[in-house]
DNA sequence: GAACCATTAAACACTG
DNA sequence: GCAGTGTTTAATGGTT
C-alpha cells in the first residue's frame, strides 16, 4: 500500500541533507512530536559510557548517572519523570513489582512491547558501552528486555534488520580491524537523530525509563523493596525535578526508581 | 477516504 | 553449502 520511506532506489542517491530532513519528519511523526520541539531544546547528550561495564552497580555508572539524569530525564523544562498512568495504593505493588522482572516471562511474555522497532533498536544501541552494536547484539538486547520476542515468530529479526537498513536514524559502521571477528557491521545511532528518537521515546506510554535498564547483576542492586518502590513512586508522581535537584546520591536512587518503574509500567501494561 | 507509517513477509545478494 | 547479514520490494493494518 503506502510507500515505505527510503525504500526507493533513489534512497542512495539522495543528498545527505535531504535525507536528514526526511528522516526528521519521519521521527517526529513516529513519536507524535510537537513541531520544533528540539529547536529550542539543547541537544541531549546521552550517557557517555567509555566503560565496558554497564552494570548499575558500577561506580562509573554513578558518575554517568548524573549526566544521564541531567541530560536525559530532566531538561530545563523540569519534565516529570513519571507518567501518572495509574494510581498505586501502597501494598498493591508487591504483586507486580520485583517478580515482574525477575521472571518477566510470567507477566509479559504475551504482551508486545509498546515500542516500535526503531525505538527498540535505539534503546539497544544506546545501552551499549560503545553506542554501537552488531545486529546480533541488538537481537540479544531486545530478547533480554522483552521476553515477548522469545516466543514471537522469528520474523521480528527480519523487522529489526529491515529497520536498520531503512531507518535513517541508524548508521552502519564497519568493524574496525583488531576488533572481534564476526559477520556484519556495527550499527550506531546517527547523533543528529538522537534528540528526535529521545523525544519519540518520551512519547511512549512508559516514557523513557526503560531505556537504560540493565538486569540486576546482584539481588542487592536490582531489588528495591516493594514498599520502598511504592513510596518513591508516589513521591515521584507529584514531584517535578529540575537539574538543580540532582546530586550523585539522588541520581542513583532516582534512576533506580525510574528503572523499576519502567519495568513496573511495562508489566502493568502487559497484563 | 487518503496519506502516512509500522510491521511483516519474502526474495535475493553478499560474506564469513 | 550454510548461516547470518544487509537490501529491497510488496502487502497489510493502524493512525492521523
Amino acid at each position: 500500500m503506502g510507500p515505505v520511506i527510503g525504500m526507493t532506489p533513489e534512497k542512495r542517491a539522495e543528498t545527505p541533507g535531504a535525507e536528514k530532513v526526511a528522516g526528521l519528519s519521519q521521527i517526529y511523526k513516529m513519536g507524535s512530536l510537537p513541531e520544533a520541539v528540539d529547536a529550542a531544546r539543547p541537544k541531549a547528550t546521552l550517557v557517555d559510557s567509555e566503560s565496558a561495564d554497564d552494570e548499575l552497580t558500577n561506580l562509573n555508572w554513578l558518575h554517568e548517572s548524573t549526566n544521564l539524569l541531567t541530560n536525559f530525564s530532566f531538561g530545563s523544562e523540569g519534565l516529570p519523570i513519571v507518567s501518572p498512568l495509574y494510581d498505586i495504593e501502597g501494598d498493591d505493588v508487591p504483586s507486580l513489582g520485583p517478580s515482574c522482572y525477575q521472571n518477566p516471562e510470567k507477566k509479559s511474555a504475551t504482551a508486545k512491547p509498546p515500542y516500535s522497532f526503531s525505538l527498540l533498536i535505539y534503546m539497544a544501541i544506546e545501552h551499549s558501552p560503545n553506542k554501537c552494536l552488531p545486529v546480533k547484539e541488538i537481537y540479544s538486547w531486545i530478547l533480554d528486555r522483552f521476553p515477548y520476542f522469545a516466543t514471537a515468530p522469528t520474523g521480528w529479526k527480519n523487522s529489526v534488520r529491515h529497520n536498520l537498513s531503512l531507518n535513517k536514524c541508524f548508521q552502519k559502521v564497519e568493524r574496525s580491524h583488531g576488533k572481534v571477528n564476526g559477520k556484519g557491521s556495527l550499527w550506531c545511532v546517527d547523533p543528529e537523530y538522537k534528540p528526535n528518537l529521545m523525544q519519540a521515546l518520551k512519547k511512549q506510554p512508559f516514557s523513557s525509563t526503560l531505556t537504560f535498564y540493565t538486569p540486576p547483576a546482584s539481588p542487592q542492586s536490582g531489588s528495591l523493596s516493594p514498599h520502598f518502590l511504592s513510596s518513591v513512586l508516589k513521591q515521584n508522581q507529584v514531584r517535578t525535578l529540575k537539574e538543580s535537584d540532582i546530586d550523585a546520591a539522588t541520581a542513583m536512587m532516582l534512576l533506580n526508581t525510574s528503572i523499576e518503574q519502567g519495568i513496573l509500567e511495562y508489566c502493568i501494561y502487559s497484563q
